[in-house]
DNA sequence: TAAAACAATGACCACCCAGTCATAAATAGT
DNA sequence: ACTATTTATGACTGGGTGGTCATTGTTTTA
């Protein structure tokens, strides 16, 4: 998606491009981002753009890709075996999204503004086919806990994976409901979104949710 | 949000414009959504737009809110007192909603498409809001079922209102997951989203996940 | 029928955009 | 040192946008 002359660039200039694109897609929809605002805030000619992607939407997507690989590659090193129950391997899986969090604060805010409504219909179908892949795999996790006998067998797994999946971006919500103005203002400032040394509220919120889901999924004894 | 001048227009040529408006801020973002393309579709003047809303904001506030309110209306027609149980009360809801959809799909594809990521950070707060409001009615509902001793008293009452307010997301979800093209093609052709012959599918999922939050916040017996 | 109120018009403004392309600069290869 | 390749440039195209305003048509009122 990004030409090789991109790719070959110096790793500095790489991400300082990086950096600024990320936040154009992130502070505006994809309709409304502008390339023209990125090179002229880093000083770049028009035609150098198109030097390294074929046009606005190989950039959107390439971002996209490097976001959620990125994420992936933290949420990955969480291994279901090291935990007793569904659940502590799920805060456990929250742990380390906050580290992405912490650690890529650009994407991170990316990765929030394109999941919550900030997207346009031009790239939905983008947006929609990494959130199928998301489900498949919350179903894969789901379905093994039915097998091991630690949730109910008798529960439609669409429904439960997408209970959980979505519970992610309800905690956010609840999150925004609470303290909208901060949260914008986070993203403004290009800093984490939930790492601020309040983490308490957020794991608060994750029980909670938890304890409500795990009411409706957990075998009872 | 609309002048006088609008307002005071034939009925006729009131609900044309609104018509074609819906669609254009259906089909595209906010930012993206053209008055000029409105205009030059509907053969009007760019300056009669002008007299008829400050700009282009007003236009999409006055439709959210006209949309909002007709909903509103259907939905308000269901009582809890004729119901036996919170989940026929709220599957009775579901099916006023599907009413809307039939008798307003313009309006009900409008609904769902800010509703589901479409829209943009412009118009983000004006959404929030809507969706705050919707939330606190909610939140009354469920209090009412927990102090009639149908919930459990030991709930997180803000997450158990969200789970339900975004299982309605969530059921489009599902929907649109298992058939994707055919949801869009609906959209673009102005025709409702669910009304189409096969509601038993949608009341299967309404089941599927009301058995699951059901499971959730009942109160053991 | 004359006047006053209201409604419709479209040329025009200033601005922004994605994308092109011929040229110039820089770097690498020999 | 000279060439060949790669990278950077920015004026330009063709198109779009929201919004303005002086003017013309059309109703209502008296």
């Amino acid at each position: 998606m990004a030409k090789p002359t991109f790719l070959k660039l110096p790793k500095e200039r790489q991400q300082r491009f990086m950096d600024r694109a990320l936040r154009e897609f992130t502070l505006h929809s994809y309709d409304d981002a502008s390339i023209t605002s990125i090179l002229k805030d880093l000083g770049m000619a028009k035609g150098s753009f198109y030097q390294y992607f074929d046009n606005k939407r190989a950039l959107f997507d390439y971002l996209t890709k490097q976001v959620f690989d990125t994420k992936y590659q933290y949420v990955n090193e969480v291994k279901r075996e090291n935990y007793d129950s569904f659940w502590e391997y799920s805060r456990a899986m929250y742990e380390y999204g906050l580290g992405f969090d912490r650690d890529h604060p650009l994407k991170s805010n990316f990765a929030y503004c394109i999941a919550e409504n900030m997207d346009s219909p031009t790239v939905r179908e983008t947006y929609v086919n990494w959130q199928k892949q998301g489900l498949e795999t919350i179903k894969g996790l789901v379905k093994k806990e039915i097998d091991a006998g630690n949730f109910r067998d008798d529960i439609p797994l669409d429904s439960a994976a997408l209970f959980f999946m979505n519970m992610g971006k309800q905690i956010l919500d609840q999150l925004r409901m609470t303290n909208l103005k901060d949260f914008q203002e986070r993203i403004k400032a290009g800093r984490p979104l939930l790492v601020d040394g309040n983490e308490d509220l957020l794991f608060n919120l994750i029980d909670q949710n938890f304890k409500l889901l795990s009411a409706a999924l957990d075998k009872k004894q």
